[in-house]
DNA sequence: CCCATTAATGCTCCGAATGAGCATATAGGT
DNA sequence: ACCTATATGCTCATTCGGAGCATTAATGGG
């Protein structure tokens, strides 16, 4: 062994050799209002929330949380850092700066948004449309996504590379036979960029016949995929749904709520047992008629439970695949 | 509604107002040797290796990978990144400008570690030994921290705050009838600094009376915490714990890896039946007879199932509570 | 050689959690 | 009085995970 890892690998700590580098926020700001998964966003639909690194809060996600909260009134019931990108494709000028992304994922409700820099709500699976199960497979996954991912594994060098293109591809779409999982949102977006199925994967001209789904600049839909792939993974465990919900709402609204980020439907009664074991709502009294048929109890959430357990085990009673 | 939150939350994307700060690397290196889980350490065990972001490579993780395989010559199995902390506290001169660290992951086997800035392989349970569970409850909890942060917890304002105060107490550390939960490392690391038992927590001199555990600079045990807590998680649905193995092992020697990273006892019949059940190793043919008892087969890693798989569920067969 | 010791292995039991689906209850609408 | 749509209660079968008994196969001493 002739250096270690220590020596020139971290070279020193002190030294003042720190590349200054440009430090940006981005932010995934999701709602659910009709059933619909939405996400703030700017520009004409084409960009999420972003802002230099200049908070004067002591931490990033106090600073975050207060910036929110102050502009729509609605308290961001989480937040929850996602990741920090920095690689050398971010960069937008050719110059040796770098540009560092640290992206959050927060939840609210949604309220009117207006200003200079336009901002929207937009349904998520505007940008990613074969993430919504909730139909059934859709139609574009059969259609144009499964061959031309099939097309683009068989195109491989040798045959081993074939193999594994045709297995990550069978993993991530549910093909052959595999269930649809609806956690491998950013798997699966990797592998439409890899494939150069999205036009983000190529910088210099157009890429031929690219998939629906609209565009955002950057790598903002790599950063909203890794939301939703965090947010449908998170549900399973924590009961962070409730942030989304309003002050009482009916069992199948939480449903509807769950499905809508989940992008795919739920056993209706599987779900309510889960709900009533862990005793995550408490009876208002109150009775909607709003639903068309039987009338439904209103429920509110029990904060309670965010002190009573550490780790809550809301996990869905998934339907297998219809 | 006044102002949106795109208004003034996020300024500007192209101003040119992002403030210059300092980036740097850290990373949690783990091996487990002779049934103890190591992190490399530097500056006399007071530190996790570190450097500034200068990589010339595409992406971080690229970077990070080829320099400590370039060091080590041990293939690095596995990265990941941890966390983005960018808090004010971690400002180490009184200036404007801030110190953003971005840290990571990694697995691999133990090698040899020499050089100027003294790298070395600990324990880690040297800097947290209140984590290891293995030979059942450390007395350190039941006579030094329990009561320790009870009496926190009762000090607290009002009534509501203090019953707050005992149920994160309580979760954190299995009391009052609760189980251990070797996942919550940071929470309760957190929990020891929120109430001033670690020294870390003082930036004005010293805390009276510490807690046994060696010191990290800056907030290095944070971040060590941090990742025990994300291994510890992981090792439960992906079979990362083969990159801290040899070629070839027993199955007791792969429990007992897993048994040191988790910090408890594992139920062997039921830990077999998992990998068995799970398809993850295949037998190599040959046979140990160090174990001291009856030989043991050898087995290695089937690294087939990454491809296999999607999310391979390596659940561990938790022991209750001896 | 017999026996105690130490592991490796094979199996059984049980209870909790989970996926599915039947049956009944209660509204509004025709 | 039906029909439709949703709410809600319950049962059933399967799987999974925690525990523990029993057996097998090596080593080291008497």
């Amino acid at each position: 062994m002739t250096a270690s890892v220590a020596t020139r690998a971290f070279p020193t700590l002190t030294e003042a050799d720190h590349t200054a580098v440009r430090v940006e926020l981005t932010a995934v700001i999701v709602a659910v209002t009709a059933e619909e998964p939405r996400v703030l966003t700017i520009q004409d639909s084409q960009a999420l929330p972003t802002g230099p690194f200049t908070s004067d809060h002591r931490t990033l996600q106090i600073g975050l949380r207060s910036w929110v909260e102050r502009q729509t009134h609605h308290p961001l019931g989480y937040i929850e850092q996602l990741y920090t990108f920095a690689d050398r494709d971010r960069m937008h000028d050719g110059a040796g700066e770098r540009l560092v992304s640290i992206s959050y994922l927060g939840l609210t409700r949604e309220a009117h948004a207006s200003g200079e820099r336009d901002p929207r709500w937009q349904t998520w699976y505007r940008f990613l449309p074969w993430e919504d199960w909730r139909a059934g497979a859709p139609a574009l996954v059969a259609q144009a996504i499964a061959p031309r991912l099939r097309a683009w594994a068989t195109g491989a060098g040798d045959s081993a590379m074939r193999r594994e293109r045709r297995n990550r591809v069978a993993i991530a779409f549910g093909l052959s036979g595999r269930s649809w999982n609806e956690e491998l949102t950013l798997q699966r977006y990797e592998l439409l960029f890899e494939a150069g199925l999205v036009p983000e994967a190529n910088r210099r001209g157009p890429v031929d016949d690219p998939l629906p789904g609209a565009l955002m600049r950057h790598d903002h839909r790599r950063i909203l995929a890794t939301g939703i792939a965090r947010l449908r993974a998170k549900i399973k465990y924590r009961p962070v749904v409730f942030e989304l919900m309003p002050e009482s709402f009916t069992l199948l609204a939480l449903q509807r709520t769950v499905e809508a980020l989940a992008g795919r439907r739920l056993h209706k009664q599987n779900f309510r047992r889960l709900i009533d074991q862990q005793g995550l709502v408490e009876d208002t009294g109150e009775i909607s008629t709003q639903t068309g048929g039987r009338p439904a109890r209103l429920v509110r959430f029990r904060r309670e439970v965010l002190l009573e357990r550490a780790v809550v085990g809301t996990k869905l009673p998934l339907s297998r695949p219809a």
